[in-house]
DNA sequence: AAAATACTTGACAGATTTAGTCAGGTTTGT
DNA sequence: ACAAACCTGACTAAATCTGTCAAGTATTTT
C-alpha cells in the first residue's frame, strides 16, 4: 500500500506549476531544480500529465509547462490516476476487466470488499484539490532546494 | 495502488478460517484446496497471520488453524495490515520514521496530504468485519475449487 | 535563417519487490 | 514409534520501479 515516487513526485512537481499558475509557464529545469527530481525522469512524468489534459506545454524560448486548469478543479486523485493508472486494490475492479478470470459480481466475497475500498479511496484522493494546498502553503516558504536535496540524500522518507 | 498477492491470498485464506469458527481448528491443506492457493505460500502468509494475533495453531494430526478472536472483533485493516505492513503512502508517514530526511509536520506540503488519504483508507478497511463477510455469504455455496482454479489458470484478476 | 531553448519519444539497465518453491525441522495425537 | 500437521529460513525467477540516455521535433528570439 504505497504510492510509487511518480505518484509523489508528480504531486509536487505540478505543485510548483500551481504555484505559478497564471504567471505564464514554468521551465521543466525550475521545477527540477526547486523540487530535487531528476530532469529526465521528470519529462517522464510530466509527459503523462500532459496526455492525461492536467498540463500544457508551452515551447520554444520562455517555454515550460502550465495549468491546463483551474487549481479548484484539479484533485490529487487526477494525478494519481495519471500517474498510477486507475485505483483498483485488484485487478478485475479495473475499468475494462472482462469476466474472464473472474468471479464477478455477487459470486466474489472479495470484490465487494476491496471495490468498497477502492471506493472510499477515490473519495478521499478527489477530495483534496490543488487550490487547498496552495492555500495551506501560502506564505510559509520553507522549502528550499538546499533542505530537499538533504533529504534526498538521506535516501527515505522523502513524501 | 494494487494489493498484493499476500493480502488478498489472505482474506480468503481467514474466510475459510472465519466459516470454520467454533468447529475447531482447520487444516492448512483444507484451505489451501479450496481457495486454490499453493500450500507452501499459505504458510508463509498464515504464519505472519499467526505472529499477528489474528489466528491461532493447533499442532499435530487433526491440528490446524483457527481464529483467536470472534469474527466480529477480525477486520480486513487487521488483515491487510499484518501482511503488507502499515499503511502508509509514504515512508515517512510509518509509525517509527524518524525526522531524519523528511520535513515532518507542516513545513511538507505532501505530508497532510498522504496522511489524510491513508487515514480514511484505514477507516474503510476497518469498517469491514468477518462477521460481515460471512452474513454476507451465508447459503451462497458457489465459490467451488474447481471455478477458482479455471481463474487461477486463466492468469489475471482474480481478487 | 540560425541558434537557443525546451518539449517528445523510446530504448535500456540496475535495484528492489513480489510470488512462490524447497528442504528441512518440530510438535503432538494415537 | 509413527504420521499428521505446523514451523522456519533460505533461495530463485519474474515483475516492477526508478531512473538514465540519446536522438529527435517544435517554437521563438535575434
Ligand atoms: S518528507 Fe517526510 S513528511 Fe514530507
Ligand atoms: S475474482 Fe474477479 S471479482 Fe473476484
Amino acid at each position: 500500500m504505497k504510492l510509487s515516487t511518480k505518484g509523489k513526485y508528480g504531486v509536487r512537481a505540478l505543485f510548483e506549476i500551481a504555484r505559478n499558475y497564471g504567471k505564464g509557464p514554468l521551465a521543466i529545469k525550475e521545477i527540477a531544480e526547486r523540487q530535487q527530481i531528476s530532469l529526465s525522469y521528470l519529462e517522464q512524468i510530466l509527459h503523462r500529465l500532459g496526455k492525461a489534459g492536467i498540463i500544457e506545454s508551452v515551447r520554444g524560448p520562455h517555454g515550460g509547462y502550465e495549468l491546463a486548469r483551474k487549481p479548484v478543479e484539479l484533485t490529487i486523485g487526477d494525478v494519481v490516476r495519471a500517474l498510477e493508472g486507475p485505483i483498483a486494490l485488484s485487478h478485475c475492479l479495473e475499468p475494462g476487466a472482462t469476466t474472464d478470470g473472474c468471479y464477478q459480481a455477487e459470486d466474489c466475497v472479495a470484490r465487494m470488499v476491496w471495490s468498497k475500498v477502492g471506493e472510499k479511496i477515490e473519495e478521499a484522493l478527489d477530495s483534496i484539490t490543488f487550490e487547498q494546498l496552495l492555500r495551506q502553503y501560502h506564505g510559509k516558504d520553507r522549502e528550499h532546494p538546499a533542505h530537499r536535496k538533504k533529504l534526498v540524500a538521506a535516501g527515505k522518507g522523502a513524501c
